[in-house]
DNA sequence: CCCATGATTTGATGTGTGCCGAAGCATAAC
DNA sequence: GTTATGCTTCGGCACACATCAAATCATGGG
């Protein structure tokens, strides 16, 4: 029973310490140097060129050179969707780590998931679009309606901007923390640099994790909560 | 970074070819004993055995055991979700498997995904009746409507039955050949049992594949194409 | 031009772990 | 009881590979 796709080649490759805490820094959606990757993982950069030239074969990074600098990027959202699902499985499976993180339960509440945003606002975000009709889900597929076109547009958004990209506009990402579904999507990755733009939210230095004003988090909760 | 729970520690135990290969067998959703699954491996039982162990310690296989046989699965939908997943990774990075295999073409066709339809007549089963009106979409929920399950019970499915079970009742899986969804949860679990019955379809001995007879294609095919 | 910084290459070291054969335990058949 | 089969444990072997230090290459600044 050899059939599929090499699937042990891309596990391995994720299954070892030094590369997962890579690629999980990577997850923050930053393009970042090799040595800040290097620092990231706790190795060597000598040791972390080599991870990283690993991970380019296998096509889950990317490079981007500028200058004396060399960019890594995680290949495209659906690297970071798999990377997600396995967190899940590792959440499930009891898996956690063990010296779980002080940033942990503010991971959970609200994080960036590749470029958009991930976490219980996350899904909130996703849920109140949902159930007051601004998306709508097609099978796999989650499209814009009219009056999510016009909700957004009133929000700040640029739809033209993003009609003209070739990325999709919306699309639905397993939440590992909840366990529920987040927008994704040219629209995702739109509203969080709206939200970032209007003073609401802004990133935490060398995590994952995003941090609300408390106003702005209100402000967010009554615009988007169903 | 050192947040989030431990990828590393699951995706190096998905990482071994031995245990890949474990895993991609019990994707065909049938419980398989030890010797089965070292045979699937290419591996001595002894091997086998330390691999089934690790597997278990990580969550991601159930052991059954039953008389002197121990019949191992995968723990559950999520566990097959991912794999799948990371197929679709190992697919676009172009990890295919060197030889790939003669039942290739046929795997794309119609397979098993844990236990029920994948492959293009797993895709079409799902679209046909999602623009037929049978399941809709909420969010990433999965519903069936009052007309799908006058025409699911027309079809010969005890819904009653699985409304008693704590199975969620639809679920969309994606599919890595297509890379569009088919349905997964009781309902795509009893779709088939119910191809089955009618004699439309069967698995082929040691594999994924699902080999329709011509006959039970186009009845098939008629009934849920949209 | 020279130096500083970022990144990769090379070579050597060590640990982890996959692998098997043989022996030990179960359970089932006779 | 005895024998056979399925599976696990143990001991030992060997290979793969993650790691680092030092050297090399490349780019940019003064």
């Amino acid at each position: 029973m050899k059939d599929g796709p090499d699937i042990a080649r891309i596990a391995s490759l994720i299954g070892d310490p030094a590369r997962a805490n890579m690629l999980s820094a990577l997850m923050g959606g930053k393009a970042l140097t090799a040595t800040e990757l290097a620092s990231e993982a706790g190795v060597t950069a000598a040791t972390a060129s080599g991870h990283l030239s690993k991970l380019g074969d296998g096509g889950l990074v990317r490079v981007n050179q500028q200058g004396r600098h060399r960019y890594f990027s995680l290949t495209g959202p659906e690297v970071a969707q798999t990377l997600e699902s396995l967190m899940g499985l590792a959440q499930h499976a009891g898996a956690v780590r063990v010296r779980t993180g002080p940033r942990d339960p503010a991971l959970r509440h609200a994080r960036i998931c590749y470029d958009h945003l991930a976490g219980d606002l996350g899904v909130t975000l996703y849920e109140g679009l949902l159930s007051s009709g601004a998306i709508a889900e097609t099978g796999e597929e989650v499209s814009l309606t009219p009056s999510g076109r016009e909700r957004l547009s009133d929000f700040g958004i640029d739809l033209g901007a993003l009609d003209a990209g070739r990325r999709k506009l919306c699309r639905s990402c397993l939440d590992w923390s909840v366990r529920r579904s987040h927008l994704a999507g040219a629209v995702g990755a739109a509203i969080w640099q709206q939200v970032q733009a209007k003073g609401w939210a802004q990133r935490v230095e060398n995590s994952r994790v995003v941090a609300f004003s408390s106003q702005g988090e209100s402000e967010f909760l009554r615009l988007f909560q169903s």
